[in-house]
DNA sequence: TTGAAAGCGCTAACAC
DNA sequence: GTGTTAGCGCTTTCAA
């Protein structure tokens, strides 16, 4: 096989010039065409099989066709399934996706942005919350800055400090449905592991948990933990050990600490969902095969990624789309692991008088 | 921040031309430059940050500095973690990683490819198998043998048709190993469920079965699964339903597959690993947490990915490195999904006993 | 030991 | 409508 062809090639096969082959080939360009010559031109290009050099195009466009996802850790499902659908949309534009993994260490995605940012990426996609730091985010603005000067454009998946574009599933409407359905069968003392408190995404969903409460009048009881299987079921431990008042029912912040959480329970001989309600947050895949089944809030993490790279598409072509950022609904999904309170004396009575058709109401959307 | 500095800026700083700047910053570079004028050249460059555009280097290079992944999932855990080793590794060298997922769909893989080749991706790591199809087959050999001729490395990180340069995992060993587990725990009639027949991956596993039960004088049963938890769900059923003989034990080819079958037989009601032992492949993250905790075969998964990129930076340097397979030592990890054969008697209750009670406790599948 | 000049393959002013 | 020319930022002949 012989070296790739040419612009060159083609424009000579056609008998034009290398800029009028440029300019047929180019479907953007407003430079007018005789459509005979654009005809020659093509044909020629598609009998070569021509494919622009996509590197001497990034080197005089200033930016190369590809865009990035900066996650905290690939092989977190949550993440994945974000990195999943953000190459599929962004190779439906026949941009290359670059995947950055910063294993939650700020240094190290710093490393990745200034790379980003000498490689002049087309967009990045911040998957994962940012540090409230102040020197990470003067040198991270700085790396975004140079970004947004050279025509790259950015765009945050999960609620950040940075005023940038995002698509961010609704964390807070998500707990509060799901406290709500907790609520609604019955539970009055819910209990909630949050994430890592310095970051928005735990906010958010504590805010959405910590509503529910208060509008049911039960007192809401957090502790916290990072978002691994350890951490959840570390926790776990901790709700357990709380004697103060019986706890029937708890909430986890993500369906990871959620399996943990289970698996503590496990060990220790509590039965889910007869003696405890555990219910989780993002439904990851592999929920139906745990058991008991997780009941969850489903976040489209595959559709945010994608809408993240639309999103990033936008931006280059001027329209920063509004709102700046985007929520996307979330679905309470109505699995094995949450059910009525035992019935101590005080439960039954308030399950008695409320009709708690639980069931019915588990698939509305906000 | 004004434009990002070039090569000029630091040459003018320095009162020396482009080219001098350019050897005297060039470590790779044997061209004589006097100290004292590669000094200023590099203080220049250290005051004024300066970094080499890459994508003028990769247009003149004709290559770039990226590796690309291809995997079949991304979200399977499984290649979760081979693109976390390989980002990981890829950055050290100040390389950064594009993710391929061809969703097991061979016309996207090969889009995928092409991609690749036209945008001079310095190496590929071909993570999953590869199909046995002639046409595909061919189209694929095209486009690696471009890369190759511009000086693109390929390697493969499963057992391949392709005679490429390769990490795989000691598939048959493992199989092999946790096969003698089995029998050294007294199972005599021990089932697998294998992967997709056309994949090599899965033949590997299951020669590495066969061997230990020929070893043992025992007599084989296999059965096949796409390497979803479904599929494995589905396996297993067909394993109960066998009835020529009693099945003590079955070894599944991949975690994944064996979670699904765990699954499957908690709906049953049948005990593991009291009333059946369960052994899977792979050791993906989290396997502590299901319940009972599975045993199965600890591949380097990272580690695989990562021995794949330094691989693909041994080729480039023209050392392609011997053996060309280099086959990655795997470990048994024993949890608690496996346990010596229950007396027969029981057993036969058990399994005879379940299958219709199972249905009613089922609830959201998908 | 240094520098001038010619590209890498493409796009976009600026003529004609 | 088409072509000529000048770069994008760097590396590497070739000459001095």
């Amino acid at each position: 096989m012989p070296r790739p062809p040419l612009l060159s090639d083609v424009a000579a096969a056609a008998h034009v010039s290398i800029t009028t082959a440029s300019r047929a080939l180019d479907p953007n360009s407003d430079h007018p065409v005789k459509p005979r010559t654009r005809e020659r031109v093509q044909a020629a290009a598609a009998r070569l099989a021509y494919h622009p050099n996509p590197m001497a195009r990034a080197l005089r466009a200033r930016r190369s066709p590809t865009i990035a996802v900066v996650v905290h850790d690939v092989s977190d499902p949550y993440f994945a399934e974000i990195v999943r659908g953000a190459t599929h949309e962004a190779s439906t534009h026949g941009f290359l996706t670059i995947v950055c993994n910063s294993d939650r260490d700020p240094a190290t995605e710093l490393r990745y942005v200034q790379m980003l940012c000498l490689n002049r990426v087309g967009g990045v996609l911040f998957a994962g919350g940012g540090l409230e730091e102040p020197a990470y985010r003067r040198e991270l603005r700085g790396y975004t800055q140079s970004i947004g000067e050279y025509g790259g454009a950015i765009v945050a998946l999960a609620p950040r400090a940075e005023s940038w574009a995002a698509e961010i599933p609704d964390n807070r409407g998500g707990a509060r449905m799901v406290t709500e359905h907790l609520l609604s069968l019955g539970h009055r003392s819910i209990a909630m592991i949050g994430g890592p408190p310095f970051v928005r995404t735990s906010r958010e969903r504590e805010l959405g948990y910590l509503a529910a409460m208060e509008a049911a009048g039960a007192a809401p009881w957090v502790t916290t933990a990072d978002f691994s299987r350890s951490g959840g079921a570390d926790a776990m431990s901790r709700v357990l050990a709380r004697r103060e008042r019986r706890i029937t029912a708890v909430f986890v912040a993500t369906d990871s600490m959620a399996l943990g959480a289970l698996s503590e329970l496990r060990r220790r001989g509590v039965h889910v969902p007869d003696d405890l309600s555990v219910a989780g947050f993002d439904d990851i895949p592999g929920l139906d095969f745990v058991d008991p089944s997780l009941t969850t809030v489903r976040v489209p993490m595959a559709e945010i990624g994608a809408a993240g790279v639309s999103r990033l598409f936008g931006l280059f072509d001027g329209k920063p789309g509004r709102p700046r950022i985007r929520v996307h609904p979330v679905d309470l999904v109505v699995r094995d692991s949450t059910s009525a309170p035992r019935p101590t004396r005080a439960v039954r009575l308030r399950l008695t008088s409320s009709p708690a058709s639980a069931l019915t109401t588990t698939r509305h959307r906000r």
